[in-house]
DNA sequence: ATATATCCTTGACATACATCAACCGCATGC
DNA sequence: GCATGCGGTTGATGTATGTCAAGGATATAT
């Protein structure tokens, strides 16, 4: 069962790092899967393993399977014509990407760093959300999910300025980073962009100057410190919170 | 049952608009609604009703209930501390209101025209979900495609310039309304705008001023006819869709 | 008929961000 | 050693859109 975790047992999320890098010690750490349903579809499992860079599939391209990100980082994007293009999802490991019931992927998926996927065929997983309810539950929850940060994600692009998407990116990352590792050197918390500037640049609806420029403007005002080009120290993330211009008082979660 | 009807059986969404405008005889409509479920759902719902300009709740407030939208039009928004709006969801009949395992609502929902919803407690209609797996498959499926269009909307708020983007609107409007009273005079087509030029700049992420320069814009070079400011008539959808800067070539539904 | 309010349009001007271009730092390869 | 490429930074300049302000059209109320 190993990667489907996350979308059978939500209360697991603690041990999911355990789970990801794992699928060995995984049995043990989580009970609840021991169904002779998963076990079926355990072994329909498969994996790939994307380069940095690759593309996964291409937006109108078939997709007969869904998967799980086990590790690295994913994008989804779309294009217009003449090549702008913007960021619509940011796949860290453990989320789900494709969707049963359509059989064409929507947008382009593309490896930012190294990936693997834990693959199923379309069709049997398709099955045991028939068979197994709990799966659809967990899915509809998941999408849920998504559907409120792509509307947060809607309101940064429509009415944040530049230096507001800055911080709300920083701030995105930092709290699904602290979720995950729970890295938070007292006080000071550092994270490393899984982004290049130019990818930044497609997920705020910006360019990767303007990017550019930001990042040093908050390094300038001591928002945030920089060591080397990708790893990001924020000595007060209220003081970002307060940049991101955020309504919600979104701390960490402990 | 009634207005439950777009969430159980997708196949009926032709015979959509005599649901909604008429309950009565509904019934005669969709024969597969008739299980002693839903008429145990149809027992505990309750309509409400909102005047044009009312919130029908405020972000971060409970709300004890999920809905489907009758008749008009209610739209979702979030806001920056400063006043700073942007819609993110654009409620027409027959959509869905509210979600099933949250409690409190993310978004400010607000009528933005004389609007009739049909409620229902969220406990029941949860526990009916439970035993119906019928109705979550479909919020599923909802809620994927709602995804799927929000999505659409980020490269619009992202990438696309200000005459895209009020294209790319007339051109979401037509096809909605298209899809539910089939009203096209042969080849010339006809919509009438549910929202004001500042709710079609809070879609957009522009001001109110842009919003009627580009449908000036756009009226002076023919592509749009104004019968005054909410009649929009579209002479070339195509022409349109070109303006809208669109990969897809995503025409009107037949 | 006159007032008032709402929604919309248009103009003059300001500015945030994009565009174009040069250059830096650091790999990798010959 | 030196070239080459990639990701990033910074500067000069342009422009699309925001901001501020005035006024038009229509409806409702007095």
């Amino acid at each position: 069962m190993t990667y489907i975790n996350r979308m059978l047992a939500p209360e697991l999320k603690d041990s999911l790092q355990e789970c990801v890098d794992c699928p060995i010690r995984h049995r043990a750490v989580c009970a609840r899967c021991e169904s002779e349903e998963l076990d079926a579809l355990d072994r329909v499992k498969y994996y790939r393993s994307f380069q940095a860079g690759q593309t996964v599939v291409w937006s109108g391209d078939r997709m007969d399977f869904v998967a799980s990100l086990v590790s690295g980082v994913a994008t989804l994007t779309q294009t217009l014509e003449d090549g702008r293009t913007q960021m619509v999802g940011l796949l860290l490991p453990s989320d789900f990407i494709g969707r049963p019931g359509r059989d064409r992927a929507p947008y382009n998926v593309t490896a930012t760093t190294d990936v693997l996927m834990c693959c199923f065929r379309k069709k049997p997983f398709e099955e045991m959300m028939v068979r197994t309810p709990h799966i659809g539950q967990r899915l509809l929850e998941m999408t849920l999910d998504e559907l409120d940060s792509a509307r947060e994600w809607m309101l940064l692009l429509g009415r944040k300025n530049a230096r507001e998407k800055i911080a709300s990116l920083l701030a995105i990352v930092a709290r699904r980073d602290a979720a995950m590792h729970l890295r938070k050197a007292k006080g000071k918390l550092s994270l490393d962009l899984p982004l290049t500037r130019e990818a930044m640049a497609d997920y705020l609806g910006l360019t990767l100057e303007t990017v550019s420029r930001q990042m040093s403007s908050l390094k300038r005002d001591g928002v945030i410190e920089l060591q080397g080009k990708r790893h990001v120290i924020v000595p007060d993330f209220d003081r970002l919170l307060e940049e991101a211009g955020d309504d919600s008082d979104g701390g960490l979660p402990e």
